[in-house]
DNA sequence: CGCAACACTTGCAGGCCGTGCAAGCTTTAC
DNA sequence: GTAAAGCTTGCACGGCCTGCAAGTGTTGCG
């Protein structure tokens, strides 16, 4: 059965989802500056006081989930080898995250239609959550062994998650899959640039 | 002489300065939540709509200057040896223009203090401009010889950027010479993770 | 069932950000 | 000295976001 705490959670992201794609939709059939939290609430059929109970900005609403939350980052890591490289640990847990990418491709593609259009949509949000997602790897990079200092941490973590985005990115305009771009670009960090 | 048009610009730069110093301090003496475009316009002896005569917004004012423009950085790109790796050239100009910093180092205190106390200024006033400046220095990068591909080219650029970064963060946090601590970055980049 | 606790939605009021416009003022150009 | 160009300012307005309190449904329990 469901209990009643779970039937309100679903409840809940369920009109989470309607409010997005009908900000979404608006923002893409009539330009992003038609997007108001006014119009957003219309067409979702809610007030414009209840938008903010679902999400704490307009610009929320407008891209996608995040992908990778930050404790469950911290799991996978620790759910491999202590006395994995840390590279490699980095590696298998984007890997395994990012194939997830392929099961909701249809639902992210009006995120990334929208996203291309306006760059600053991504730029702002990714900056919000991702420095944080680096900084709590970082915490656990730094105490892998053969990691033999913050710098060598922190290059770890920064040059993982470039290779990661930009395997996705690619991924997103040429259509390649998205293990094989990973594979190469990880490839790449290993023997060195 | 000065011509009327320098005399232009160099009191416009003066007063764009006066009016970030104004913001920063009051963001530092009396919380981020006092300092309003109000406020800042009183500090500053100009009216709130001049203002944004100068910043096109509150935030602008509350970071530093960015430190690399595009075509900056693209000059710089070109004047290295074309037959040069690109990864060898990324070192080269990155290092160049993070010695920059050196010189000045006592103006940014300010900045970096008002951002440790509040991380999203910098993650929102990065993310826009250093995307942009990600992508103009990929297109360069793509052309070099012995980039294979567009992976590669990304791979580059985010990994290069990504340790300029780290270099220039840990030296903030540590004390440590930024030089030392990017040649650390670019070394572990070079021979592989 | 009935009632108390709890959660969700909404309206209202208000602060703050950012912009177009037009009026005044200062500097520059001839 | 006068016209053109640039800068500052007030005004009005639209949009985002928040705290608060009132109203409406939902749950838990006797």
């Amino acid at each position: 059965m469901e209990s009643p705490q779970q039937r309100r959670d679903r409840r809940r992201a369920e009109k989470r989802r309607a409010i997005r794609m009908a900000a979404v939709r608006i923002a893409l059939d009539e330009g992003i500056e038609a997007a108001t939290v006014e119009a957003i609430s219309a067409a979702a059929d809610i007030s414009p006081r209840t938008f903010f109970n679902y999400f704490a900005s307009k610009e929320e609403a407008l891209v996608m989930e995040p992908l990778w939350r930050p404790e469950e980052l911290i799991d996978l890591l620790a759910a491999r080898p202590a006395d994995e490289p840390a590279f490699q640990s980095l590696r298998a847990v984007t890997r395994d995250l990012a194939v997830r990418i392929n099961g909701i491709w249809g639902d992210m593609k009006p995120f990334i239609e929208l996203r291309s259009r306006h760059p600053e949509l991504a730029a702002k949000a990714r900056a919000a959550d991702e420095t944080k997602l680096m900084d709590t790897v970082f915490e656990v990079v730094r105490s892998r062994p053969g990691v033999t200092g913050r710098i060598h941490a922190r290059v770890l973590v920064v040059a993982s998650f470039g290779a990661t985005i930009s395997a996705i990115q690619e991924s997103q305009e040429s259509g390649e899959p998205v293990e094989r771009l990973l594979d190469e670009a990880f490839a790449l960090l290993e023997k060195g640039l």
